[in-house]
RNA sequence: GCCGUCUUAGCUCAGUGGUAGAGCACUCGCUUCACACGCGAUAGGUCAGAAGUUCAAAUCUUCUAGACGGCACCA
């Protein structure tokens, strides 16, 4: 079989069908009954979201985890679905509302509004789950989710149920954060900060009445003023302490407003007077209901300024009003002044539009039960165990130390509407459906609460709502959930450590008596080319599906798992070229090893077979077994970096550099037994990288002639062939061969020292000369077993080995490692000059070495309270430098 | 303001007490019959700075500078 010179990434892609059309994806593939489950819940991404950066390498770590586990014979499963995301969507439909008809949410009503939602759903949800197909991701789709499918509603219901009724969840009467172009409520998590330079203080003066004295207050809203119902001052304050108890006529608004002493009121700050707003600003609100001031709201949803705050206000926008309210004071002289002042502004992480912090009326779940289940769990377990766990588990538990209860009702029609009813007297019933509100009502007519839930509230249950949870009254227990639930670990990013993982550990626990997951692998922002995370308005994303078209999938999967260290990466295209070029690689070493493989057959090895077998083939088989173990052992902690890094260099150098090269002959000869060897050694390399770069492995894995099921895991052996359910290479002990990796390290050095005298010495590859080896017995033994080896990679004539060198004065030299040396004779080629200049600059770097060493044993201090061990360590070390250097400079001497 | 992270070769990054590493870029050489997405050979770092602990520090501690993240505050 001969392969294209090539590798072609869209053709091995197709691969991908075939495996979810075999229902290898499934756990039910797996036929061994008793064998141990591993399972990963997806992220869930949102549905109006495409693939990007961040999903490509999140994905790739799941199932680089998923297929290695899988290989390994676990019950595999990795669940994917998707995510309603309450505002997004609604906000699609509002504009295609408006586009395309015309129309308001409100003008076609809340019922048709949430068909056209679904359908919206229907038709554009599938786009990333379309993209993940092409990733590769090995997600079982039978068990696809929506965290708005009927039995993932009502898991939502049960536990809003259960949480109000044992009081945890409560509605009340708070400043929230209020979006007005979402018109909704936004929990802490989603309002970001951005701080503006050209922000304004405006310093207001209030006239006391009964007096020709004014106050002064700063604001940096000075539409607010419009909400004032007091002035507070320090009751410290010896400024304004007989003004306490006295009266304010708020200008504009004509209303009389007290002046009262409030501790929170910072003397140094501004004027060490603030007016207080109760119903627009979180902190006046506190202040307010210490002493009993009205809570006036002067905005309506959309930010505009209400009939309170008056005819000459009412209907302006807030920032219109801000304008007018300073030009008015500025009219009766009651403006002292503005000035320039840095502001930090609340912003809306979705629109950006500048958050208003409101009075309005809420659900909240209450959080202290909440905050002690997850930091019990963290005490007592050390779960989520995160990866990397500096920072991760630190910032985690002070965020839980100082956690807030959680908004969760949204004013949006597009998610779980809230299982609340009200009667006419405003009572309220909550209950799992209509009907039972009513029963509880006693059969009032009722009317349900409009509002929906925040979809981190229906995310918080994805690790048990997925297998089939409803709750009490429903289902709260499925073979799924006792099989998969807690899942094994959970792969995310840093910005919804808080957002989601807590709440999962909460609600999960809560709920279901079982941690959702035992790990946490965070992992790092891809960053644009200029530093700064990826974003439509910066314009620096990279398209995920742009990499997969240009470099391919695989080579774009093992780039981002090699990045995958926890730390932020700016993306670099030219890396990915490095693996695109890794995979070419691949692919020609298997079209090397196939094209004179007529006899051969892949095999599994036999310890007794491999000890008769010639150094090189022990190498390998080492260095294979070697690089399995300790790849099995980098993703068992999620160094998957380090997986990458040690199956690149073997691949590349150990493998085609030196494998190859050394059996190159044999090989092209048609050696059928050296031929099997090396296709038995590249079938496991294929499927050490199988987790990382599927498809290429897979396409050329079905090439390799031999392969059966017999290389499948057990648990798979009566399934159709495919790489993915073959055994992951363990690397066991039985092939670690010590004395076939010192035998091939000194071929290798030899041939190295020859090829470096040949680079320095300007000599053209084409001309051959002879190469004379001094050295011991062993080392001559070794040598002389690769003699072809070394003629052909040395580009040598003839090798002579003695146990001392005799050669003429016109030949250039080297020292080995081990003892022993090399010398050329290059009559006529040889430039003295440059041969002492070349030998003396291996002096001098051994030298450089030499002195560092002396020192350190020179220390006494060292040589007594360093171990034993390393301290012998160098003095080997320095008479091998010593030996070495020694040997140089004699070769220096014979060119004199 | 509090908590935390980062600063290593031209670039992007590995490396948690014992001889500084990779990929790319650079330099030199190569139509060597798997691969020029390749092969061979070099060059290039006082590990941000300072002090300390230690026989020994890129690695541990403290401080400084710069970059960044989270939280709090923001009249």
């Amino acid at each position: 079989m001969e392969l294209a010179k090539a590798f072609d990434p869209k053709t091995a892609e197709g691969h991908y069908k075939e495996w979810e059309e075999n229902g290898f994806f499934a756990p039910e593939i797996n036929e061994d009954a008793s064998a141990p489950t591993y399972s990963i819940v997806i992220p869930p991404p949102n549905v109006t979201g495409s693939l990007h950066m961040g999903h490509a390498l999140q994905h790739t770590l799941m199932d680089v985890l998923t297929r290695w586990k899988r290989m390994q014979g676990f019950r595999t499963l990795w669940l994917p679905g998707t995510d309603h995301a309450g505002i997004s969507v609604q906000r699609k439909v509002v504009e295609q509302l408006r586009k395309d008809e015309g129309l308001s949410p409100i003008d076609i009503g809340r019922e048709e509004f949430i068909s056209r939602a679904w359908k919206w759903k229907e038709q554009y949800g599938n786009t990333i789950t379309e993209q993940m197909r092409r990733e590769g991701a090995s997600v079982d789709w039978s068990r696809e989710r929506f965290t708005m499918d009927a039995d993932l509603s009502l898991a939502v219901r049960s536990v809003f149920v259960a949480l109000y009724e044992e009081g945890n969840i409560y509605r009340g009467l708070r400043i929230v954060n209020w979006c007005p172009k979402d018109k909704t409520v936004l929990s802490d998590l989603e309002v970001k900060e951005e701080t503006r330079k050209d922000g304004t203080l405006t310093y207001l003066k209030y006239p006391v009445k009964g007096t020709d004295r004014t106050v002064t207050v700063a604001t940096t809203r000075p539409e607010t003023m419009l909400g004032d119902t007091a002035v507070a001052v320090n009751p410290t304050d010896e400024r304004y302490a007989d003004l306490i108890g006295k009266t304010i006529m708020l200008p504009l608004a004509g209303r009389e407003i007290p002046i009262v002493a409030d501790e929170y009121v910072d003397k140094e700050f501004g004027t060490g007077a603030v007016k207080i707003t109760p119903a627009h600003d979180p902190n006046d609100y506190q202040i307010g209901e210490r002493h009993g001031l009205e809570k006036l709201l002067v905005m309506d949803e959309a930010g505009k300024m209400n009939a309170a705050a008056g005819p000459d206000f009412e209907g302006l926008d807030r920032f219109e009003a801000r304008e007018k309210v300073v030009a008015r004071f500025e009219e009766l002289g009651l403006l002292e002044k503005v000035e320039a002042y840095e502001i930090t502004l609340p912003i809306c992480e979705r629109c950006k539009t500048i958050v208003e912090p409101i009075l309005s009326e809420q659900w909240f779940v209450k959080m202290d039960e909440m905050r002690d289940i997850a930091l019990d769990v963290m005490r007592s377990e050390g779960v989520p165990h995160f990866f990397p766990q500096v920072p991760h588990e630190k910032v985690y538990t002070n965020w839980l130390e100082n956690l807030k209860d959680w908004t969760i009702s949204r004013q949006l029609w597009w998610g779980h509407q809230i299982p609340a009813w009200y009667d006419d007297e405003g009572n309220v019933y909550v209950a799992l459906t209509e009907a039972e509100a009513r029963e509880k009502a006693g059969g009032k007519q009722l009317r349900q609460d409009q509002d929906v839930l925040d979809t981190w509230f229906s995310s918080g249950l994805w690790a048990f709502s997925t297998f089939g949870w409803t709750g009490k009254g429903g289902v709260l227990n499925t073979p799924d959930l006792d099989s998969f639930l807690p899942t094994d670990v959970l792969v995310t990013g840093r910005d919804i450590i808080f957002l989601w993982v807590s709440r999962m550990v909460m609600l999960t626990k809560k709920f279901t008596g079982k941690i959702p997951f035992s790990d946490v692998v965070v992992t790092g922002t891809v960053l644009g080319k200029d530093g700064k995370p990826m974003s439509k308005s910066r314009n620096n994303g990279v398209d995920p599906i742009a990499m997969f078209d240009k470099f391919g999938v695989d080579a774009t999967r093992i780039y981002l798992a090699s990045i995958a260290t926890g730390a932020d990466i700016k993306w670099n295209d030219l890396l990915i070229e490095t693996y695109r070029n890794f995979a070419n690689k691949i692919w020609n070493a298997t079209r090397f090893c196939l094209l004179n493989s007529a006899n051969a057959l892949v095999k599994v090895f036999e310890p007794a077979e491999v000890k008769a077998l010639p150094a090189a083939d022990r190498w390998i088989l080492s260095r294979l077994s070697r690089t399995a173990a300790a790849v099995n052992r980098a993703l068992d902690t999620y160094q998957y970096h380090e997986a990458v890094s040690l199956l690149y260099h073997f691949f590349w150098d150990d493998f085609c550099d030196w494998y190859i090269e050394l059996k190159k002959d044999e090989i092209n000869s048609g050696d059928a037994a050296a031929s099997s060897f090396i296709l038995s050694v590249l079938e496991q390399a294929l499927r050490l990288l199988h987790p990382f770069m599927p498809y290429l492995t897979e396409e050329l894995w079905q090439k390799l002639p031999g392969i059966g099921s017999s290389l499948h895991h057990p648990a798979y052996r009566s399934a159709k062939l495919s790489i993915m359910l073959a055994d992951f290479p363990k690397g066991s002990d039985t092939f670690i061969d010590d004395a076939a990796e010192n035998e091939v390290s000194a071929v290798i050095e030899v041939i190295k020292k020859v090829r470096n005298i040949r680079a320095e010495m300007n000599i053209s590859p084409s001309v051959r000369f002879v190469v004379h080896v001094a050295g011991s017995e062993k080392l001559r033994d070794v040598l002389h077993a690769n003699e072809g080896q070394i003629l052909k990679l040395a580009r040598a004539e003839k090798v002579i080995l003695s146990d001392s060198l005799v050669v003429p004065k016109a030949s250039a030299r080297a020292v080995l490692s081990g003892g022993g040396e090399v010398a050329i004779p290059l009559e006529g080629l040889i430039d003295f000059e440059k041969e002492r200049i070349r030998l003396q600059g291996q002096i001098d770097k051994l030298d450089t070495e030499l002195e560092r060493i002396s020192g350190q044993l020179s220390n006494a201090n060292f040589v007594e309270r360093a171990p034993a061990e390393k301290v012998q360590e160098l003095r080997d070390r320095k008479d091998e430098i010593e030996r070495q250097a020694a040997t140089l400079a004699a070769n220096i001497e014979v060119l004199n």
